[in-house]
DNA sequence: TATTAATTTTAGGCTAACCTAAAAATATAA
DNA sequence: TTATATTTTTAGGTTAGCCTAAAATTAATA
């Protein structure tokens, strides 16, 4: 469908206008791209038009854009690209956590998809980025019930435990303590910067767990 | 001295017009730059004049450029960049040796200096590219005698050989039927795209010589 | 050396992707 | 429900990097 290659603007449009749109499902307003993008809401108009004539995206004039299953499609595969980078320079040139981000950033709108492929291949396909965020496939489909680690949750997402990593007793004890077990649902509700421990809530009850604890838990998402 | 990023069309102007110009000193004229870049001549004398406003390059009307040393530096960064890709495509992705050079074309614009150190490191400070050619240092230094396999010279390239890998009865011989020793000089004229065999001239006398043969001989590039 | 040929530059234009200022449409609040 | 505020669009402008056509300069050749 979509046949030429699109410019770096484009596919941070395309990307931007996705990641507002909850997979697809909301309006998104020219005013928020203008925000993400820190692009005058004037610029957004103009390039939400050409997205609009590409069938990337539909626009009415005031009423907001909405992303097609093309711009869709398009989008994952700049997501796939990105995460896959993020894992390439985390895992093998170890940069830390926080530096990744926007050197995938520029990364991702290198073109080739046999680069990308080959990555993948090289990274033995995984399933989800250093952030926990999930890595669509070659067809842009996502796998769901992926399982990340709880400390790799963000802010406010919630998950069900769905395997524990360390198997020794004083592990398995402290858990039971704590209530957590196989199907327990967890969410988190702050990271603290001091020492990356994780406020969560189990049951209504707030508590505070170490890194290392949520890391050697297992969840999938919800 | 150069302050402000360069974008990715001054940076091809500046990576070919250091290519034409035999590491710096020759003056290169306006339609060379036009002809490997594919931009119309009148485009070139825009660039080039902006560039020499960088003083990145000097420029004389109708006399051609020259590149400075700010230019060379610049230059052989990119190149480095460009030769750590190629590496990296070559021996982690397994990417064929004719594929490399496009994708690397795209990668080498990538900004992040800490990037290519850390894929510096990954690929353990490699000396040549898949190429043979040498690849810069953090510090633009090319590291001169580098060794490379006579399969690596290019074509009207010569060398002196320096070393012969393997080391069995069979091949020594072989080379002393060939008048191959080390410290032979040698040049190569040919490549097959056949089965890629090597049309080498030693002491004026042209031969054929396989590309297993030629990559079991070491030299030093004249 | 005079003429022709080739190279290089100037002049004027175009497009993508941004901008500001002002107008139009929509949403909010008195 | 009218007045005000906010959002979005239109209109017109800028810059980078390209283009073509024509003029200026340099090089080649008869």
């Amino acid at each position: 469908m979509s046949n030429n290659k699109l410019s770096k603007s484009e596919e941070d449009y395309i990307k931007t206008i996705f990641n507002l749109s909850e997979f697809g499902n909301k309006q998104v307003s020219t005013n928020s791209i203008s925000k993400v993008l820190k692009i005058e809401p004037a610029s957004v108009t103009d390039m939400v038009k050409k997205l609009s004539l590409k069938k990337l995206i539909y626009h009415k004039k005031y009423k907001g854009s909405q992303i097609s299953k093309s711009g869709i499609k398009v989008a994952l595969q700049i997501i796939r690209k990105h995460r896959l980078w993020e894992v390439f320079l985390y895992e093998k040139l170890n940069f830390k956590w926080d530096k990744i981000h926007n050197i995938a950033e520029e990364l991702e709108h290198v073109s080739s998809n046999k680069l990308i492929d080959k990555l993948d291949d090289y990274l033995k396909y995984p399933k989800i980025d250093p952030h926990g965020d999930p890595i669509p496939n070659k067809l842009g489909v996502i796998e769901s019930n992926v399982k990340i680690s709880l400390s790799d949750l963000k802010i406010f997402e919630s998950g069900i435990v769905s395997r524990i990593i360390k198997e020794n007793d004083h592990f398995f004890k402290l858990l039971k303590k704590l209530n957590i077990q196989i199907g327990t649902k967890i969410k988190v509700i702050e990271k603290l910067k001091f020492d990356n421990s994780l406020e969560i809530i189990i049951d209504n009850k707030k508590l505070l767990i170490s890194k290392k604890i949520a890391s050697n838990i297992k969840i999938t998402k919800i």
